[in-house]
DNA sequence: CGGAATGTTGATATGCCTCAACTAAAGTGG
DNA sequence: CCACTTTAGTTGAGGCATATCAACATTCCG
């Protein structure tokens, strides 16, 4: 089933004939379970296939001379990470598995063919690796100017508003299965400080992070805490939000 | 001659038949030229042209609610800084020439045909999008966790590499059209410290930076203190670098 | 030539990091 | 299944990198 997976995200936001969903369709595919944490693309790696996220969760980075990781963005059911794979050589970040992880596999040259036959594909899956490039952006502001109460605020929002396009949210839950630790190298900051600003957010009753789940109290007040505007994710809109 | 331009840059990272680039030859296009700090495109504009940098210095930058900007790259001649918007249909942030800029406007609907006519054109301004991708990771980890001396030295290892990719670089000197408040924009430091890490970078003998013009003194040096690594760049090896 | 924008420098404040010690939970082998 | 080890989370105290504020110098520009 990777084909309606991959189908059924593209069509959230691009416009799919029959044609292309058949197109999609003969792909070939290899699917591979991982273990928590482990590495599905490293840096410096040449890739030969696309991976698409099946199932559980996974998170790019950026491995530091000094040892430290950088998370750059965390991905979920349906998300094809690293698709910039398909037309740059060498991987410049990693990929893992945050908890156990899905992945199918898709050739890229299975793909490279898709595109010629029905650039409409194409042009879906390059919307998509675009919509990555403005969450990138947002993540530069997001790190860069906004103190951690807000920056933390903010990456919830995004995580939260992402699920619930792709409907993976269930009474306001989302399964975000990041440590503390994790959660400091995507946002900049020391693990003290993670810990004190969750609590922070948690007595302000928007968001609540345990168990490797975010459970969204108040979604107008975290959004607001945030400074969070979704236009970046160029997702039609959603009702409710 | 912005036919010219595009196909010298795409050049630089894609291969590109005769067939390609006469297809690229006949898109069509209007030429603007910009004031100093004037904005190309705006947060929330739905762009009908891409714009392709033909001569000067063009900055992405996002607006805070706050009124701060924050800068999130920049571009030279050749780049098409807005490619991102032929498939995203508001601007999620804006363009603005730094000092002057001449912009040619390609339409949106003359690529598409080009695209649907020759792919392989269709993945080099691919390609050239998710170098930008790559770009903006890299900023991701250069604000979130360098300090400031190495954030700035980066910044500036990253401009000199690429200008020096595109041959924009004159006796080891490029012109960067940014002010003090613009680089502190740009790295998420206070104008104060912008100062004095500028000057720290001049004593350690590495750049400088005045007149608007970014002058490397020992590029090893500089390279070191930023940790830089132009994987994430994707160019054809630089002899000499 | 005068006013505004930009750059420079010092003094002080503070948000967040570092360090450290401790608790709780989870995984492992006997 | 329990003791034991390891990993993850919690909390406090203190220090430091960088922000903020302020006053002044300089360049730009009409």
């Amino acid at each position: 089933m990777p084909h309606s997976i991959l189908v059924k995200n593209l069509r959230e936001h691009s416009k799919l004939t029959d044609e292309d969903v058949a197109g999609i369709t003969r792909l070939s595919y290899v699917v591979r379970q991982f273990e928590p944490n482990e590495d599905i693309i490293r840096q410096g790696d040449t890739p030969t296939a696309a991976a698409l996220v099946m199932s559980g969760a996974v998170g790019r980075y950026h491995l530091l001379s000094s040892g430290r990781r950088q998370y750059l963005s965390f991905h979920m059911v349906g998300d094809m990470p690293d698709a910039q794979g398909l037309f740059i050589d060498q991987m410049d970040h990693s990929l893992c598995a945050l908890d156990g992880a899905v992945i199918a596999f898709i050739p890229h040259p299975d793909l490279i063919k898709v595109f010629k036959l029905r650039p409409p594909v194409s042009f879906a899956i390059w919307r998509e690796t675009l919509i990555d490039a403005s969450i990138f952006r947002e993540a530069i502001t997001n790190n860069s100017a906004r103190p951690v109460l807000a920056r933390m605020a903010h990456l919830f929002a995004e995580i939260f508003y992402r699920a619930r396009a792709s409907k993976l949210v269930r009474h306001d839950r989302v399964p975000l299965p990041l440590s503390l630790v994790q959660l400091g190298e995507a946002l900049g900051m020391a693990i003290a400080t993670v810990n004190r600003t969750l609590l922070e957010l948690r007595e302000g009753g928007s968001v609540e992070f345990a168990d490797k789940t975010l459970t969204v109290k108040n979604w107008e007040n975290l959004a607001k805490t945030g400074e969070f505007d979704p236009l970046y994710l160029h997702v039609k809109k959603i009702p409710l939000l």
